[in-house]
DNA sequence: AAAGATAGTGTAATGGGTACACTTAGCCAA
DNA sequence: TTGGCTAAGTGTACCCATTACACTATCTTT
Protein backbone atom coordinates (compact mmCIF):
# COMPACT_ATOMS: atom_id res chain seq x y z
CA UNK A 1 0.00 0.00 0.00
CA UNK A 2 1.44 3.35 -1.00
CA UNK A 3 2.25 6.18 1.29
CA UNK A 4 -0.69 7.96 -0.27
CA UNK A 5 -3.05 5.81 1.67
CA UNK A 6 -1.49 6.38 5.03
CA UNK A 7 -4.11 8.92 6.03
CA UNK A 8 -7.59 7.49 6.39
CA UNK A 9 -10.59 9.01 4.67
CA UNK A 10 -13.01 10.92 6.84
CA UNK A 11 -16.73 10.64 6.33
CA UNK A 12 -19.85 11.81 8.09
CA UNK A 13 -23.00 9.75 8.70
CA UNK A 14 -26.35 11.24 9.65
CA UNK A 15 -28.83 9.52 11.95
CA UNK A 16 -32.02 11.51 11.47
CA UNK A 17 -35.07 10.69 13.56
CA UNK A 18 -38.52 11.84 12.51
CA UNK A 19 -41.73 12.06 14.54
CA UNK A 20 -44.88 11.40 12.49
CA UNK A 21 -47.31 12.38 15.29
CA UNK A 22 -47.46 8.75 16.39
CA UNK A 23 -44.02 7.20 16.53
CA UNK A 24 -40.34 7.83 15.89
CA UNK A 25 -38.76 6.84 12.56
CA UNK A 26 -35.25 6.85 11.19
CA UNK A 27 -34.27 8.25 7.79
CA UNK A 28 -32.65 5.63 5.54
CA UNK A 29 -31.33 5.37 2.03
CA UNK A 30 -32.22 2.32 -0.03
CA UNK A 31 -30.10 1.24 -2.96
CA UNK A 32 -30.45 -1.73 -5.29
CA UNK A 33 -27.48 -4.06 -5.53
CA UNK A 34 -27.46 -7.48 -7.24
CA UNK A 35 -31.24 -7.46 -7.17
CA UNK A 36 -31.27 -7.02 -3.40
CA UNK A 37 -32.13 -3.90 -1.48
CA UNK A 38 -29.48 -2.52 0.84
CA UNK A 39 -30.38 0.04 3.48
CA UNK A 40 -27.93 2.56 4.88
CA UNK A 41 -27.63 5.84 6.72
CA UNK A 42 -27.05 8.91 4.59
CA UNK A 43 -23.32 9.60 4.67
CA UNK A 44 -20.31 10.50 2.50
CA UNK A 45 -16.73 11.76 2.56
CA UNK A 46 -15.71 15.09 4.06
CA UNK A 47 -14.17 17.47 1.54
CA UNK A 48 -10.81 19.20 1.66
CA UNK A 49 -10.82 22.05 4.17
CA UNK A 50 -14.44 21.41 5.05
CA UNK A 51 -15.53 21.67 8.66
CA UNK A 52 -17.06 18.46 10.01
CA UNK A 53 -20.35 20.07 10.98
CA UNK A 54 -20.58 21.73 7.59
CA UNK A 55 -19.85 18.46 5.83
CA UNK A 56 -22.65 16.73 7.72
CA UNK A 57 -25.16 19.37 6.64
CA UNK A 58 -23.97 19.24 3.03
CA UNK A 59 -23.99 15.45 2.76
CA UNK A 60 -27.42 15.19 4.27
CA UNK A 61 -28.74 17.76 1.83
CA UNK A 62 -27.12 16.14 -1.20
CA UNK A 63 -28.42 12.67 -0.36
CA UNK A 64 -31.88 13.44 0.95
CA UNK A 65 -32.75 17.08 0.24
CA UNK A 66 -33.07 17.81 3.97
CA UNK A 67 -31.79 21.23 4.98
CA UNK A 68 -32.00 23.84 7.73
CA UNK A 69 -31.71 21.45 10.64
CA UNK A 70 -29.27 21.31 13.51
CA UNK A 71 -27.05 18.25 13.48
CA UNK A 72 -25.31 17.18 16.67
CA UNK A 73 -22.15 15.14 16.59
CA UNK A 74 -22.43 12.16 18.93
CA UNK A 75 -19.60 9.71 18.20
CA UNK A 76 -16.78 8.83 15.82
CA UNK A 77 -16.52 5.27 14.52
CA UNK A 78 -13.04 4.28 13.45
CA UNK A 79 -12.59 0.50 13.66
CA UNK A 80 -10.16 -0.52 10.87
CA UNK A 81 -12.53 -3.25 9.69
CA UNK A 82 -15.82 -1.43 9.79
CA UNK A 83 -16.03 -1.50 5.98
CA UNK A 84 -14.99 -5.08 5.25
CA UNK A 85 -18.31 -6.83 4.68
CA UNK A 86 -18.19 -8.21 1.07
CA UNK A 87 -21.45 -6.56 0.05
CA UNK A 88 -20.22 -3.23 1.37
CA UNK A 89 -16.82 -3.59 -0.26
CA UNK A 90 -18.41 -4.15 -3.64
CA UNK A 91 -20.44 -1.00 -3.34
CA UNK A 92 -17.46 1.07 -2.18
CA UNK A 93 -15.51 -0.07 -5.27
CA UNK A 94 -18.27 1.26 -7.47
CA UNK A 95 -18.27 4.76 -6.01
CA UNK A 96 -14.91 5.58 -4.41
CA UNK A 97 -11.72 6.71 -6.09
CA UNK A 98 -9.65 4.83 -3.48
CA UNK A 99 -11.84 1.96 -2.33
CA UNK A 100 -9.08 0.33 -0.33
CA UNK A 101 -8.68 3.30 2.02
CA UNK A 102 -9.74 3.05 5.59
CA UNK A 103 -12.72 5.25 6.46
CA UNK A 104 -13.27 6.88 9.82
CA UNK A 105 -16.76 8.30 10.17
CA UNK A 106 -18.04 11.06 12.41
CA UNK A 107 -21.71 10.46 13.24
CA UNK A 108 -24.38 13.12 13.72
CA UNK A 109 -27.95 12.90 14.88
CA UNK A 110 -31.04 15.07 14.83
CA UNK A 111 -34.76 14.93 15.52
CA UNK A 112 -37.35 16.50 13.24
CA UNK A 113 -40.99 16.33 12.17
CA UNK A 114 -41.57 13.86 9.35
CA UNK A 115 -43.86 16.39 7.72
CA UNK A 116 -40.97 18.89 7.45
CA UNK A 117 -39.17 16.55 5.14
CA UNK A 118 -40.43 17.10 1.62
CA UNK A 119 -39.53 14.01 -0.29
CA UNK A 120 -38.52 14.73 -3.86
CA UNK A 121 -37.81 11.37 -5.49
CA UNK A 122 -36.89 12.88 -8.83
CA UNK A 123 -33.91 14.78 -7.43
CA UNK A 124 -31.91 11.84 -6.18
CA UNK A 125 -30.66 8.59 -7.55
CA UNK A 126 -31.49 6.45 -4.55
CA UNK A 127 -34.67 6.08 -2.61
CA UNK A 128 -35.04 7.86 0.72
CA UNK A 129 -37.50 6.56 3.31
CA UNK A 130 -38.64 6.71 6.91
CA UNK A 131 -38.38 3.45 8.87
CA UNK A 132 -40.02 2.96 12.32
CA UNK A 133 -37.34 2.62 14.97
CA UNK A 134 -39.11 -0.17 16.80
CA UNK A 135 -39.01 -2.47 13.73
CA UNK A 136 -35.49 -3.90 13.31
CA UNK A 137 -33.83 -3.42 9.92
CA UNK A 138 -30.38 -4.63 8.90
CA UNK A 139 -28.22 -1.78 7.64
CA UNK A 140 -24.94 -1.63 5.68
CA UNK A 141 -21.49 -1.33 7.29
CA UNK A 142 -21.68 -0.73 11.04
CA UNK A 143 -24.72 1.47 10.56
CA UNK A 144 -26.87 -0.54 12.97
CA UNK A 145 -24.35 0.20 15.67
CA UNK A 146 -24.23 3.86 14.68
CA UNK A 147 -28.01 4.18 14.58
CA UNK A 148 -28.54 2.49 17.94
CA UNK A 149 -25.87 4.63 19.57
CA UNK A 150 -27.40 7.71 17.96
CA UNK A 151 -30.83 6.94 19.39
CA UNK A 152 -29.48 6.27 22.88
CA UNK A 153 -27.46 9.49 22.83
CA UNK A 154 -30.44 11.48 21.59
CA UNK A 155 -32.63 10.25 24.42
CA UNK A 156 -29.95 11.19 26.92
CA UNK A 157 -29.80 14.61 25.37
CA UNK A 158 -33.56 15.12 25.56
CA UNK A 159 -33.40 14.26 29.24
CA UNK A 160 -31.03 17.16 29.72
CA UNK A 161 -32.59 19.49 27.16
CA UNK A 162 -36.31 18.74 26.84
CA UNK A 163 -36.69 21.82 24.66
CA UNK A 164 -35.75 19.60 21.73
CA UNK A 165 -39.01 17.72 22.03
CA UNK A 166 -41.17 20.80 21.58
CA UNK A 167 -39.74 21.44 18.16
CA UNK A 168 -41.63 18.32 17.10
CA UNK A 169 -45.05 19.68 17.90
CA UNK A 170 -47.06 22.36 16.11
CA UNK A 171 -47.00 25.80 17.70
CA UNK A 172 -50.36 25.09 19.34
CA UNK A 173 -50.77 21.59 20.68
CA UNK A 174 -52.96 19.64 23.07
CA UNK A 175 -51.71 17.77 26.10
CA UNK A 176 -52.68 14.55 24.39
CA UNK A 177 -50.32 15.35 21.51
CA UNK A 178 -47.57 16.11 23.98
CA UNK A 179 -48.19 12.84 25.77
CA UNK A 180 -48.06 10.81 22.56
CA UNK A 181 -44.72 12.39 21.72
CA UNK A 182 -43.41 11.81 25.21
CA UNK A 183 -44.43 8.17 25.11
CA UNK A 184 -42.86 7.72 21.68
CA UNK A 185 -39.53 8.96 22.96
CA UNK A 186 -39.67 7.10 26.25
CA UNK A 187 -41.08 3.95 24.66
CA UNK A 188 -43.53 3.46 27.51
CA UNK A 189 -47.12 4.47 28.26
CA UNK A 190 -48.03 6.64 31.20
CA UNK A 191 -51.04 7.63 33.27
CA UNK A 192 -52.95 10.59 31.79
CA UNK A 193 -53.69 12.37 35.04
CA UNK A 194 -50.17 12.10 36.36
CA UNK A 195 -48.76 13.21 33.05
CA UNK A 196 -50.99 16.32 33.08
CA UNK A 197 -50.07 17.12 36.64
CA UNK A 198 -46.37 16.96 35.84
CA UNK A 199 -46.64 19.00 32.68
CA UNK A 200 -48.89 21.69 34.09
CA UNK A 201 -46.41 22.30 36.87
CA UNK A 202 -44.01 23.43 34.16
CA UNK A 203 -44.75 27.12 33.83
CA UNK A 204 -43.36 27.18 30.33
CA UNK A 205 -46.56 25.49 29.10
CA UNK A 206 -48.98 28.33 28.45
CA UNK A 207 -52.71 27.58 28.19
CA UNK A 208 -54.48 29.32 25.30
CA UNK A 209 -58.12 30.45 25.07
CA UNK A 210 -58.64 28.11 22.19
CA UNK A 211 -59.96 24.62 21.67
CA UNK A 212 -59.84 21.91 19.10
CA UNK A 213 -62.65 22.04 16.54
CA UNK A 214 -64.22 19.39 14.39
CA UNK A 215 -63.28 16.44 16.56
CA UNK A 216 -65.96 13.92 17.45
CA UNK A 217 -65.36 14.13 21.16
CA UNK A 218 -64.89 16.76 23.83
CA UNK A 219 -62.46 19.27 22.31
CA UNK A 220 -59.10 19.71 24.01
CA UNK A 221 -57.53 22.97 25.04
CA UNK A 222 -54.51 24.22 23.13
CA UNK A 223 -51.19 25.03 24.77
CA UNK A 224 -48.06 26.83 23.65
CA UNK A 225 -44.43 26.42 24.63
CA UNK A 226 -42.83 29.60 26.05
CA UNK A 227 -39.09 29.49 25.53
CA UNK A 228 -38.24 32.35 27.89
CA UNK A 229 -40.04 30.78 30.82
CA UNK A 230 -38.45 27.46 29.96
CA UNK A 231 -34.96 28.90 30.15
CA UNK A 232 -35.72 30.46 33.51
CA UNK A 233 -36.86 27.08 34.83
CA UNK A 234 -33.88 25.14 33.62
CA UNK A 235 -31.24 27.72 34.56
CA UNK A 236 -30.90 26.14 38.00
CA UNK A 237 -29.17 22.91 37.08
CA UNK A 238 -29.71 20.24 39.68
CA UNK A 239 -26.81 18.17 40.75
CA UNK A 240 -27.42 14.70 42.01
CA UNK A 241 -25.29 11.74 41.35
CA UNK A 242 -26.05 8.32 42.75
CA UNK B 1 -1.57 22.14 -2.10
CA UNK B 2 -0.89 18.71 -3.50
CA UNK B 3 -3.35 15.93 -3.81
CA UNK B 4 -1.37 14.19 -1.11
CA UNK B 5 -2.79 16.53 1.47
CA UNK B 6 -6.38 16.00 0.54
CA UNK B 7 -7.01 13.69 3.45
CA UNK B 8 -6.65 15.26 6.87
CA UNK B 9 -4.48 13.76 9.56
CA UNK B 10 -6.24 12.06 12.44
CA UNK B 11 -5.02 12.45 15.98
CA UNK B 12 -6.23 11.50 19.44
CA UNK B 13 -6.16 13.70 22.54
CA UNK B 14 -6.56 12.39 26.07
CA UNK B 15 -8.28 14.32 28.84
CA UNK B 16 -7.32 12.42 31.98
CA UNK B 17 -8.78 13.46 35.31
CA UNK B 18 -7.17 12.39 38.56
CA UNK B 19 -8.60 12.40 42.08
CA UNK B 20 -5.97 13.05 44.79
CA UNK B 21 -8.33 12.33 47.72
CA UNK B 22 -9.19 16.01 47.91
CA UNK B 23 -9.89 17.45 44.48
CA UNK B 24 -9.96 16.65 40.78
CA UNK B 25 -6.94 17.39 38.58
CA UNK B 26 -6.23 17.17 34.88
CA UNK B 27 -3.12 15.56 33.37
CA UNK B 28 -1.11 18.00 31.25
CA UNK B 29 2.12 18.01 29.30
CA UNK B 30 4.44 21.00 29.66
CA UNK B 31 6.97 21.85 26.99
CA UNK B 32 9.46 24.71 26.79
CA UNK B 33 9.27 26.92 23.73
CA UNK B 34 11.08 30.27 23.26
CA UNK B 35 11.70 30.39 26.98
CA UNK B 36 8.00 30.12 27.73
CA UNK B 37 6.11 27.12 29.03
CA UNK B 38 3.30 25.76 26.91
CA UNK B 39 0.75 23.38 28.39
CA UNK B 40 -1.18 20.85 26.33
CA UNK B 41 -3.20 17.67 26.55
CA UNK B 42 -1.35 14.45 25.75
CA UNK B 43 -2.14 13.64 22.12
CA UNK B 44 -0.61 12.51 18.83
CA UNK B 45 -1.38 11.14 15.37
CA UNK B 46 -3.19 7.86 14.80
CA UNK B 47 -1.08 5.30 12.94
CA UNK B 48 -1.89 3.48 9.76
CA UNK B 49 -4.49 0.75 10.33
CA UNK B 50 -4.65 1.56 14.03
CA UNK B 51 -8.02 1.53 15.78
CA UNK B 52 -8.91 4.85 17.36
CA UNK B 53 -9.35 3.43 20.83
CA UNK B 54 -6.05 1.59 20.53
CA UNK B 55 -4.31 4.75 19.34
CA UNK B 56 -5.57 6.68 22.35
CA UNK B 57 -4.18 4.07 24.73
CA UNK B 58 -0.84 3.97 22.92
CA UNK B 59 -0.40 7.74 22.71
CA UNK B 60 -1.25 8.21 26.34
CA UNK B 61 1.27 5.56 27.31
CA UNK B 62 4.01 6.96 25.10
CA UNK B 63 3.60 10.50 26.38
CA UNK B 64 2.88 9.93 30.04
CA UNK B 65 3.57 6.32 30.94
CA UNK B 66 -0.05 5.80 31.96
CA UNK B 67 -1.43 2.38 31.07
CA UNK B 68 -4.23 -0.06 31.89
CA UNK B 69 -7.02 2.46 32.02
CA UNK B 70 -10.30 2.66 30.14
CA UNK B 71 -10.51 5.62 27.79
CA UNK B 72 -13.92 6.78 26.61
CA UNK B 73 -14.33 8.69 23.41
CA UNK B 74 -16.43 11.82 23.94
CA UNK B 75 -16.12 14.10 20.91
CA UNK B 76 -14.25 14.74 17.66
CA UNK B 77 -12.87 18.22 17.01
CA UNK B 78 -12.41 19.04 13.35
CA UNK B 79 -12.54 22.78 12.78
CA UNK B 80 -10.20 23.56 9.83
CA UNK B 81 -8.47 26.33 11.81
CA UNK B 82 -8.05 24.64 15.14
CA UNK B 83 -4.26 24.50 14.66
CA UNK B 84 -3.58 28.00 13.33
CA UNK B 85 -2.33 29.87 16.42
CA UNK B 86 1.28 31.04 15.58
CA UNK B 87 2.79 29.45 18.69
CA UNK B 88 1.08 26.17 17.88
CA UNK B 89 2.10 26.31 14.20
CA UNK B 90 5.74 26.75 15.13
CA UNK B 91 5.67 23.71 17.33
CA UNK B 92 3.91 21.61 14.71
CA UNK B 93 6.61 22.49 12.19
CA UNK B 94 9.24 21.16 14.58
CA UNK B 95 7.65 17.76 15.02
CA UNK B 96 5.42 16.90 12.02
CA UNK B 97 6.42 15.58 8.66
CA UNK B 98 3.58 17.50 7.01
CA UNK B 99 2.97 20.52 9.20
CA UNK B 100 0.55 22.14 6.80
CA UNK B 101 -1.92 19.26 6.96
CA UNK B 102 -5.25 19.74 8.62
CA UNK B 103 -5.66 17.68 11.81
CA UNK B 104 -8.93 16.24 13.05
CA UNK B 105 -8.68 14.98 16.60
CA UNK B 106 -10.76 12.39 18.41
CA UNK B 107 -10.88 13.18 22.12
CA UNK B 108 -10.99 10.65 24.96
CA UNK B 109 -11.48 11.07 28.67
CA UNK B 110 -10.95 9.01 31.79
CA UNK B 111 -10.97 9.34 35.55
CA UNK B 112 -8.34 7.72 37.77
CA UNK B 113 -6.64 7.97 41.13
CA UNK B 114 -3.64 10.28 41.08
CA UNK B 115 -1.76 7.75 43.16
CA UNK B 116 -2.14 5.15 40.40
CA UNK B 117 -0.05 7.28 38.09
CA UNK B 118 3.60 6.60 38.74
CA UNK B 119 5.45 9.55 37.36
CA UNK B 120 8.75 8.59 35.74
CA UNK B 121 10.39 11.83 34.58
CA UNK B 122 13.44 10.08 33.15
CA UNK B 123 11.43 8.16 30.56
CA UNK B 124 9.93 11.11 28.72
CA UNK B 125 11.24 14.24 27.08
CA UNK B 126 8.56 16.58 28.35
CA UNK B 127 7.23 17.17 31.80
CA UNK B 128 3.95 15.59 32.85
CA UNK B 129 1.94 17.13 35.66
CA UNK B 130 -1.42 17.21 37.43
CA UNK B 131 -3.23 20.55 37.39
CA UNK B 132 -6.30 21.29 39.60
CA UNK B 133 -9.36 21.68 37.43
CA UNK B 134 -10.70 24.64 39.38
CA UNK B 135 -7.60 26.75 38.60
CA UNK B 136 -7.76 28.03 35.01
CA UNK B 137 -4.77 27.30 32.79
CA UNK B 138 -4.34 28.32 29.16
CA UNK B 139 -3.64 25.34 26.92
CA UNK B 140 -2.33 24.96 23.37
CA UNK B 141 -4.55 24.63 20.27
CA UNK B 142 -8.23 24.25 21.18
CA UNK B 143 -7.30 22.12 24.18
CA UNK B 144 -9.18 24.35 26.64
CA UNK B 145 -12.33 23.66 24.69
CA UNK B 146 -11.54 19.94 24.55
CA UNK B 147 -10.75 19.76 28.27
CA UNK B 148 -13.90 21.65 29.31
CA UNK B 149 -16.07 19.51 27.09
CA UNK B 150 -14.37 16.40 28.44
CA UNK B 151 -15.10 17.37 32.03
CA UNK B 152 -18.74 18.20 31.30
CA UNK B 153 -19.21 14.89 29.48
CA UNK B 154 -17.56 12.95 32.27
CA UNK B 155 -19.88 14.44 34.86
CA UNK B 156 -22.87 13.55 32.73
CA UNK B 157 -21.54 10.03 32.47
CA UNK B 158 -21.08 9.68 36.22
CA UNK B 159 -24.69 10.76 36.67
CA UNK B 160 -25.73 7.80 34.58
CA UNK B 161 -23.06 5.38 35.77
CA UNK B 162 -22.04 6.26 39.33
CA UNK B 163 -20.02 3.08 39.47
CA UNK B 164 -17.17 5.05 37.92
CA UNK B 165 -16.80 7.09 41.06
CA UNK B 166 -16.15 4.08 43.26
CA UNK B 167 -13.08 3.16 41.28
CA UNK B 168 -11.50 6.27 42.77
CA UNK B 169 -11.78 5.08 46.34
CA UNK B 170 -9.83 2.36 48.14
CA UNK B 171 -11.62 -0.97 48.55
CA UNK B 172 -12.59 0.00 52.10
CA UNK B 173 -13.58 3.61 52.56
CA UNK B 174 -15.40 5.81 55.05
CA UNK B 175 -18.47 7.85 54.29
CA UNK B 176 -16.40 10.99 54.76
CA UNK B 177 -14.07 9.88 51.94
CA UNK B 178 -17.05 9.19 49.72
CA UNK B 179 -18.48 12.62 50.49
CA UNK B 180 -15.21 14.41 49.67
CA UNK B 181 -15.11 12.62 46.33
CA UNK B 182 -18.75 13.40 45.64
CA UNK B 183 -18.24 17.08 46.43
CA UNK B 184 -15.13 17.22 44.25
CA UNK B 185 -17.09 15.92 41.27
CA UNK B 186 -20.17 18.01 41.90
CA UNK B 187 -18.17 21.09 42.82
CA UNK B 188 -20.47 21.89 45.72
CA UNK B 189 -20.59 21.11 49.44
CA UNK B 190 -23.42 19.18 51.00
CA UNK B 191 -24.93 18.48 54.40
CA UNK B 192 -23.33 15.51 56.14
CA UNK B 193 -26.52 14.03 57.55
CA UNK B 194 -28.44 14.25 54.31
CA UNK B 195 -25.53 12.81 52.41
CA UNK B 196 -25.34 9.82 54.76
CA UNK B 197 -29.05 9.24 54.55
CA UNK B 198 -28.96 9.18 50.78
CA UNK B 199 -25.93 6.92 50.55
CA UNK B 200 -27.10 4.44 53.18
CA UNK B 201 -30.33 3.92 51.26
CA UNK B 202 -28.18 2.52 48.49
CA UNK B 203 -27.96 -1.14 49.32
CA UNK B 204 -24.77 -1.54 47.33
CA UNK B 205 -22.88 0.18 50.15
CA UNK B 206 -21.99 -2.61 52.57
CA UNK B 207 -21.00 -1.73 56.13
CA UNK B 208 -17.98 -3.61 57.44
CA UNK B 209 -17.16 -4.65 61.03
CA UNK B 210 -14.08 -2.52 60.91
CA UNK B 211 -13.08 0.98 61.92
CA UNK B 212 -10.37 3.44 61.17
CA UNK B 213 -7.35 3.18 63.48
CA UNK B 214 -4.71 5.69 64.47
CA UNK B 215 -6.80 8.77 63.80
CA UNK B 216 -6.96 11.46 66.45
CA UNK B 217 -10.72 11.56 66.56
CA UNK B 218 -13.66 9.19 66.71
CA UNK B 219 -12.82 6.43 64.24
CA UNK B 220 -15.15 6.04 61.28
CA UNK B 221 -16.72 2.81 60.08
CA UNK B 222 -15.48 1.31 56.85
CA UNK B 223 -17.75 0.50 53.90
CA UNK B 224 -17.36 -1.48 50.73
CA UNK B 225 -18.95 -1.16 47.32
CA UNK B 226 -20.84 -4.28 46.19
CA UNK B 227 -20.97 -4.39 42.42
CA UNK B 228 -23.63 -7.10 42.18
CA UNK B 229 -26.08 -5.23 44.37
CA UNK B 230 -25.31 -2.06 42.45
CA UNK B 231 -26.20 -3.65 39.15
CA UNK B 232 -29.46 -4.93 40.57
CA UNK B 233 -30.35 -1.43 41.72
CA UNK B 234 -29.56 0.27 38.45
CA UNK B 235 -31.11 -2.39 36.23
CA UNK B 236 -34.48 -0.63 36.43
CA UNK B 237 -33.66 2.44 34.42
CA UNK B 238 -35.91 5.34 35.27
CA UNK B 239 -37.36 7.32 32.48
CA UNK B 240 -38.33 10.87 33.10
CA UNK B 241 -37.94 13.64 30.65
CA UNK B 242 -39.02 17.19 31.41
C1' DA C 1 -7.77 15.66 82.41
C1' DA C 2 -8.83 18.90 79.03
C1' DA C 3 -8.72 20.26 74.22
C1' DG C 4 -9.04 18.94 69.45
C1' DA C 5 -11.11 16.72 65.71
C1' DT C 6 -14.23 14.15 63.18
C1' DA C 7 -18.03 10.46 63.54
C1' DG C 8 -22.47 9.76 64.05
C1' DT C 9 -27.43 10.66 64.89
C1' DG C 10 -33.30 12.56 64.25
C1' DT C 11 -37.14 15.36 63.21
C1' DA C 12 -40.47 18.20 61.02
C1' DA C 13 -42.03 20.43 56.83
C1' DT C 14 -42.55 20.31 52.09
C1' DG C 15 -43.25 18.55 47.72
C1' DG C 16 -43.18 14.95 44.05
C1' DG C 17 -44.45 10.20 42.43
C1' DT C 18 -47.96 6.78 41.98
C1' DA C 19 -52.24 4.43 41.72
C1' DC C 20 -56.76 4.77 40.62
C1' DA C 21 -62.45 5.98 38.20
C1' DC C 22 -65.83 8.99 37.01
C1' DT C 23 -68.02 13.09 34.61
C1' DT C 24 -68.08 16.28 30.56
C1' DA C 25 -68.41 17.92 25.80
C1' DG C 26 -68.92 17.37 21.22
C1' DC C 27 -70.05 14.40 17.11
C1' DC C 28 -72.68 11.09 14.73
C1' DA C 29 -76.04 7.77 13.53
C1' DA C 30 -80.45 5.71 14.19
C1' DT D 1 -83.98 13.89 19.69
C1' DT D 2 -81.83 10.62 21.77
C1' DG D 3 -78.38 7.40 22.80
C1' DG D 4 -73.84 5.92 22.00
C1' DC D 5 -69.09 6.80 20.99
C1' DT D 6 -64.75 9.08 21.96
C1' DA D 7 -61.35 11.53 24.15
C1' DA D 8 -60.93 15.54 27.62
C1' DG D 9 -60.60 16.74 31.99
C1' DT D 10 -60.52 16.27 37.04
C1' DG D 11 -58.97 14.79 42.83
C1' DT D 12 -57.38 12.13 46.60
C1' DA D 13 -54.63 9.42 49.64
C1' DC D 14 -50.24 7.23 50.56
C1' DC D 15 -45.58 6.98 50.44
C1' DC D 16 -41.09 8.46 49.93
C1' DA D 17 -37.38 11.84 48.96
C1' DT D 18 -35.43 16.33 49.90
C1' DT D 19 -34.12 19.93 52.90
C1' DA D 20 -32.72 22.53 56.92
C1' DC D 21 -30.81 22.27 61.13
C1' DA D 22 -27.42 21.11 66.29
C1' DC D 23 -25.83 18.17 69.51
C1' DT D 24 -23.39 13.97 71.57
C1' DA D 25 -19.80 10.26 71.13
C1' DT D 26 -15.16 8.55 70.63
C1' DC D 27 -10.48 8.58 70.02
C1' DT D 28 -5.85 11.06 70.15
C1' DT D 29 -2.75 14.41 71.72
C1' DT D 30 -0.81 17.41 75.03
Amino acid sequence: MSKFHYNPHISVDCVIFGFDNQKINILLIKRKQEGKHVYALPGDLVQKGEDLDVAAVRVLYELTGLHDLYLEQFKTFGSPNRTTDPVDVEWIKSVREHPEARVITVAYNSLIKVQDFEYRPSSFAEEVLWHPINKPQKLAFDHNDIANTGWAMLREKIKRQPIIAFSLLPEKFTLRQLQILYEAIVGQEMDKRNFRKRMLRNKFLVALDEKETGVSHKPAQYFMFNEKLYKKDFAKEEWFLF
